[in-house]
DNA sequence: CTTGAAAGTGGACGGGA
DNA sequence: TCCCGTCCACTTTCAAG
């Protein structure tokens, strides 16, 4: 094994175990959860309670269907800006922007990549017109999803605008 | 309103309710979600056994902080292959990499993404090597994750490799 | 970690708009 | 179709050992 890594792991076997079964069904019960790895419900509950606590679990979510949302059509956008202090602020407007599901600040002269995920070719336009507005962005370059071959989440509901956005105070 | 999209959503208010409080904490219990909404926890149960049994909800799932995974080090690899036609192929190929959390196949010159997440640099190098091992690979391109804008899941924990891969029996 | 117990919930059912 | 009220077994959550 030339390749080895030293994972500084914070967690023991079992938090892995309780985070792997949570990882493929969040909402299934401690009881169960207990069942499976033959521990009782309390102490199942109460390593979640400490792993919640200590910030090893950040939340739970549910994974929504994309084109149950209308938004069949995802990309990548990579941006680039100048100067490239301004980075912090580009971050935030980019991540303002509907549509954007995921904003990335990276090494390389496309310092930034943001996920897109809208209904339309549409709603891509302009989605690229207000990243391109942002003042230090001088290049996008789009790449559209054709197929994932690996995905972890669903879609965000934030990303479904239009006519919906408007029933809020029902 | 320029660019309006029309969403062409198979979803209620109702249901979209409830699936906006599930993205943010999906372990929260039907009860409480009927109390936030003003509706009966019946109601609330079948509306979501529904979205289940739709596809509209894909599942559940924990986000976990990449750090207590002893998982600090993330990159997008952007991958080049040659024969195009080869791509179903290559997609598997990415995904199945230790470390690889997310691959999709794209438009564009570089028509593969990956995105990696690994404990160091040791580590990505394996992984970077592993993907040029690919036959259709002919480039790669690493960009590191200096900062995440906004992000939507935690780590997964299929991603940590290392000592731990071997006590899977206990 | 365990047990135990009170309060709360899941999920099924009958029925009504 | 979607919703409500009821109901019981199960689960959550806590305190004590």
């Amino acid at each position: 094994m030339k390749y080895k890594t030293l994972p500084k792991i914070q967690i023991d076997e079992k938090n892995r175990r309780i985070l792997t079964i949570l990882q493929e069904n969040a909402r299934i019960s401690n009881a169960e959860i207990a069942r499976q790895l033959g521990m009782t419900t309390s102490a199942v509950f109460e390593r979640i309670r400490k792993m919640e606590e200590r910030g090893i679990i950040r939340g739970y979510s549910v994974q929504v269907e994309p084109a149950a949302l209308g938004l069949p059509l995802s990309a990548f956008v990579s941006v680039k800006i100048t100067p490239h202090r301004l980075a912090p602020e580009v971050g935030q407007a980019i991540s303002a922007i509907e549509g954007v599901e995921e904003a990335y600040h990276m090494t390389g002269e496309e310092c930034f990549i943001a996920r897109i995920r809208c209904s339309d070719t549409d709603s891509l336009e302009r989605i690229l017109m207000e990243i391109n507005d942002i003042e230090p962005v001088f290049a996008t370059r789009t790449m559209i999803i054709l197929r994932s071959a690996k995905e972890i989440s669903g879609a965000l509901l934030s990303s479904v605008v239009g006519e919906l956005a408007a029933d809020e105070g029902a």
